[in-house]
RNA sequence: GGCCUCAUCGUCUAACGGUUAGGACACCGGGUUUUCAUCCCGGCAAUCGGAGUUCGAUUCUCCGUGAGGUCACCA
């Protein structure tokens, strides 16, 4: 049975890179049948953010990322709330103590510190060991509680990154639980892995330094690892160094705000950093669910490319079917369109839906379906073709094209033969032509198809809209 | 500075030790009766460097170089 888990400290939103080590511990779970369990770190009290929780919680819900055990739907190893498992931490923490291998730390903080200064000026790397004290006191509770630790060389097979090694100087005498009660994340997630029966641990790359003393400490409690497996970075879209909020990083759920499908969210994450080993790029989640393998898993860091993320999502909007799209949409229309109804909105998501990216593109898209565009003299002004034509011709044509839609049933199929017709009349090229009705209709520099506007335009208001034009001119 | 990890087109990546080093995004060009987009076709573009092993290295080994991480009473 596999179990993994995704254990993140609630301490603000959740990117990219933290949403794809999640997904991943997801995906092994899943295509195992085993679980996933979602614990929450929040052992560091002053770094706490209210509601991070639940938004992180609503993150992974978005992507479509659900869990077998958690904080808001318990399960057998509850709480999974570490603030509220003190107690256990606590009576493992005393059995390090009762048998040798923690003791409490007699230094103060500035003590330490100047250690590790001393250490930095040495250009040696810092190692409380160095300072172990003879004597420690009783540990009260009061004083950090440290792992006496036993250095040697590691070696240790990583699902990801294959064989591992390390010599002794990794392994140092490292805080467990801290004067203020609470365990440390070394320490906690150790003892909550092996309580709650995770199997893979599946975690980023900043933890591989960390991975040798981890494994010094389940020899000090006994405990069997289990197996480890680090994740390259997600790095910065214009950078080298892994991403965070810092450098930009953003919300995952700004992505749902702006109009990205979890679908596309979902693809992009799982390719971000995997591939089946074949030339598929597009995966729908059971896909991902059957063919995911931590042994495809790249070994070095992926940029977040948010191109990519684009094109991945236009495509996916692509192969919607018109109601999903409208559904979707919902959020995403302009303040004007109060007065349309469904049958209106969803002719014209279906005239756009090739061209969308992302669905907050929704409004500049279709802003001309459903209030009057004020006159651009610009866009004739400025058009290679229109701008070479006489103001009389530019009438001209106008108004013959106005005579003849006025005896159009705005049908696609009438229209289309009478824009074909009116090529013939005026003797022009749909370049000239149609780009003139089209910037009389929209007044934008692009648009659907012009037979398809004007049908779902209807005619009175295309007429009206030549009429505008033409007295603009 | 010690330790650890990584290294193929600009980006994401493929390639039992044998391929004209493949695909995708982006970009450029062409086509589909206007524009934008879609779709189709084409183009540009990469194995970090040096040794070694081998008949043959993107692939294995070593040494460089570069990048990143870590050395918290943060996770």
């Amino acid at each position: 049975m596999i179990r993994t888990r995704f254990a993140p400290s609630p301490t603000g939103f959740l990117h990219v890179g933290g949403v794809r080590t999640a997904l991943f511990a997801w995906l092994l779970a899943r295509q195992n049948d085993g679980q996933f369990i979602l614990r929450i770190e929040d052992t560091d009290k002053v770094r706490e953010v209210v509601g991070a929780e639940a938004h992180i919680q609503a993150s992974l819900k978005w992507v479509g990322i659900e869990w077998n055990e958690g904080t808001d739907i318990g399960g057998p190893h509850a709480p999974y709330r570490q603030s509220e498992r003190l107690d256990l931490y606590h009576a493992w923490a005393q059995k390090l103590v009762d048998s040798g291998r923690a003791y409490a730390d007699p230094y103060t903080p500035e003590q330490v510190e100047g250690f590790r200064e001393e250490a930095k000026r040495a250009k040696r790397p810092f190692l409380y060991r160095d300072h172990r004290p003879d004597n420690p006191p009783t540990w009260d509770g009061s004083q950090p509680l440290r792992l006496k630790s036993e250095p040697k060389a590691y070696q240790w097979h990583d699902a990801v990154m294959g064989d591992l090694s390390t010599g002794p100087e990794a392994i140092d005498d490292f805080v467990l639980m801290k004067s203020d009660g609470y365990p440390t994340y070394n320490f906690c997630h150790i003892v909550d892995d092996a309580v709650m029966e995770i199997t893979h641990v599946i975690r980023s790359q900043e933890f591989i330094s960390s991975v040798p003393k981890y494994l010094n400490l389940y020899e000090a409690l006994g405990v069997a690892p289990p197996t480890m497996a680090t994740l390259p970075y997600v790095m910065a879209i214009d950078g080298k160094k892994k991403l965070g909020k810092r450098d930009g990083a953003r919300d995952i759920l700004d992505y749902a705000r702006e109009g990205f499908l979890p679908e596309a969210m979902l693809n992009f994450l799982a390719t971000l950093g995997w591939n089946d080993g074949t030339e598929q790029e597009i995966f729908t989640k059971n896909e991902l669910i059957e063919k995911f393998s931590l042994d495809r898993v790249q070994r070095s860091g992926a940029r977040f490319d948010e191109q990519r993320l684009q094109w991945m999502n236009g495509y996916w909007i692509r192969r919607l079917d018109l109601d999903d799209l409208y559904q979707r949409a919902t959020d995403f229309w302009p303040p004007t369109v109060a007065e349309y109804d469904e049958d209106y909105k969803k002719k014209v998501l279906g005239l756009i839906q090739e061209r969308l990216k992302f669905l907050a593109e929704v409004p500049a898209l279709t802003e001309f379906f459903f209030s009057t565009p004020a006159i651009d003299p610009e866009l004739i002004t400025t058009h290679k073709q229109l701008k070479k034509c006489s103001t009389e011709d530019l009438r001209q044509w106008l108004q013959t094209t106005s005579t003849s839609l006025e005896g159009s049933d705005f049908s696609n199929d009438d229209l289309t033969t009478r824009l074909n017709d009116l090529l013939e009349t005026t003797g022009q090229k749909p370049a000239v032509l149609f780009s003139l009705i089209r910037i009389a209709i929209t007044q934008a520099p692009s648009s659907p198809g012009l037979a398809d506007t004007l049908a779902v335009l209807g005619k009175e208001r295309s007429l009206e809209r030549i009429r505008t034009q033409l007295a603009a001119l």
